[in-house]
DNA sequence: TGTACATCAGTGAACGCGCGTTCACTGATGTAC
DNA sequence: TGTACATCAGTGAACGCGCGTTCACTGATGTAC
C-alpha cells in the first residue's frame, strides 16, 4: 500500500529544511524565494506545497530546526565551564563571522525574526529556551529562572557582537570587536550571578 | 533663474530620508518598496529617481542619517557618566522595544545591513564611529582606540539584547531580559577598561 | 501691472522580472494477480 | 516470473501581484518684458 516508504518524503522534507536554513542565513528570509529554496534542495517550486502549508510555515519550521541543531552542537562540547568557554570562543571567531550560512541563526536573522508572524516568534522562543537550558546546565547551580535570563543575556550579547562585526567594513576594527566581545562574554560568565 | 529655491527640493529629500528611516526600521529594508516609501513621504513612485540614483543609494543615505540622528540624541543627554547611564536605561527600555520605527537603527536592521552592498556597510561603519566617539567622550580617558572598541562592544550588546527582547513571544521573559541587559551594560561601564 | 514663457519637481503608466501560490500532469514506484 | 494498475512525489506552466526602474507628461512656479 505505502509506495516509497514514508522515509523518502520525510528525507526530502529534511533536506528542504536544512538547505533553507543555510539560504535564509545567507540572504535573509525576505531575500530567499521559494524557487531558489527548492532549487537548493534539488527540486522545483511546485513541490513546495506538498511539504509546507506556506512560506511562513517553512520559516517557523526552519527557525525551530536551526536552534535545535545549535542545541545539539552545544551538547556535543566538553562538559561544564571549559566547554562553555570553548563555545564562546568559537562563536566570536573570525571563522564564524565569515560563514553566516553555516553559523548561528540568531546572529543572522534575529531582527528579521522580530518582524515575523507570531507563530515564528513563538517557535523561536520555545526553541531558544531549549538551547538556553543546555547552556544553563553548564552554569553553577542557583535560581534556574535567573540563570535562564543570564544565559539569554549572554546569547543576545554574542549575537549582537557577531552582527556588528559583520556590518563593519573595517576588517581590523571588526577583529578587535570580536576579541573585546570574547573578553566581555567570559567576564559575564566569571561574575557570579546574584539574584 | 532658480525656480523653487533649492530649499524646496532639499526639504523633500530630507522628508523622504526621514520617513524611509522609520519604514525600514518597521518593515525591514527588503520589506519596504519604493512606492510605499514615497507614499510615506506624500509623493508618488516616479519622483524617487530625481532624488536618488537607486534604492541602494537611498539605503546607504538613510543608514548614515539614522546614525547621525542617534549621535545628536546622545549629545543632547546630560554630560559624562550620568548621561551614559540614562542612555543605557532608555535604550534597554520597554518603550524602545515596543517602538522599533522610532528607535535604534542598529537594533532594527543590523543583520540586514551585514548583507547590504559594500557602500552601505561603509556608510554604516563611518557613521557608527561618529556615534561611538560621542559615547567615548563620556568615558574616563585612556587609550582612545581601546575606548572605541569598548563602546562598540557596548552598542553590540545593547542592540543584540533589544533584538532578542523583540523576538521573544513571552512578554515576561522579554522584560526580564531587558532588566538583566541593563545591569550587564552598566557593569560593562563600571569595570575599568585595562588595555 | 499683465501676459508669455522657461523651468523642473512631481505624476502615473508602463517595462520586465521574481514573488508566493495553484493545479493539471507525469512517471517511477511497489503491489496484486 | 510477467503484466496491469493504483499511488503519489515531483514537474512546470500559469495566476495575480508588487518589485525596482524608466519615461513622456503636467502644471505650479517665478521671471522677463
Amino acid at each position: 500500500m505505502v509506495r516509497y516508504g514514508k522515509e523518502h518524503k520525510e528525507a526530502t522534507r529534511r533536506r528542504i529544511i536544512e538547505t533553507a536554513g543555510r539560504r535564509f542565513k545567507k540572504d535573509g528570509i525576505d531575500g530567499s524565494g521559494i524557487s531558489t529554496l527548492m532549487g537548493d534542495a534539488g527540486l522545483t517550486n511546485g513541490a513546495f506545497y506538498s511539504h509546507f502549508v506556506s512560506k511562513d510555515d517553512l520559516v517557523a519550521t526552519v527557525v525551530a530546526d536551526q536552534l535545535q541543531t545549535q542545541s545539539a552542537h552545544v551538547c556535543a562540547q566538553a562538559p561544564g565551564r571549559a566547554g562553555l568557554e570553548q563555545i564562546v570562543r568559537e562563536y566570536l571567531s573570525v571563522q564564524h563571522r565569515d560563514n553566516p550560512e553555516g553559523g548561528c541563526p540568531s546572529a543572522a536573522l534575529l531582527d528579521e525574526i522580530g518582524r515575523c508572524t507570531d507563530a515564528t516568534k513563538q517557535a523561536y522562543t520555545e526553541s531558544v529556551l531549549v538551547l538556553i537550558d543546555d547552556i544553563v546546565a553548564r552554569l553553577p547551580e542557583g535560581d534556574p529562572q535567573s540563570a535562564r535570563v543570564e544565559a539569554l543575556g549572554l546569547l543576545a550579547m554574542m549575537a549582537g557582537t557577531l552582527q556588528l562585526s559583520r556590518a563593519l567594513s573595517d576588517r581590523r576594527l571588526s577583529d578587535e570587536l570580536l576579541e573585546r566581545g570574547t573578553r566581555n562574554a567570559l567576564a559575564l560568565l566569571g561574575t557570579d550571578q546574584s539574584s
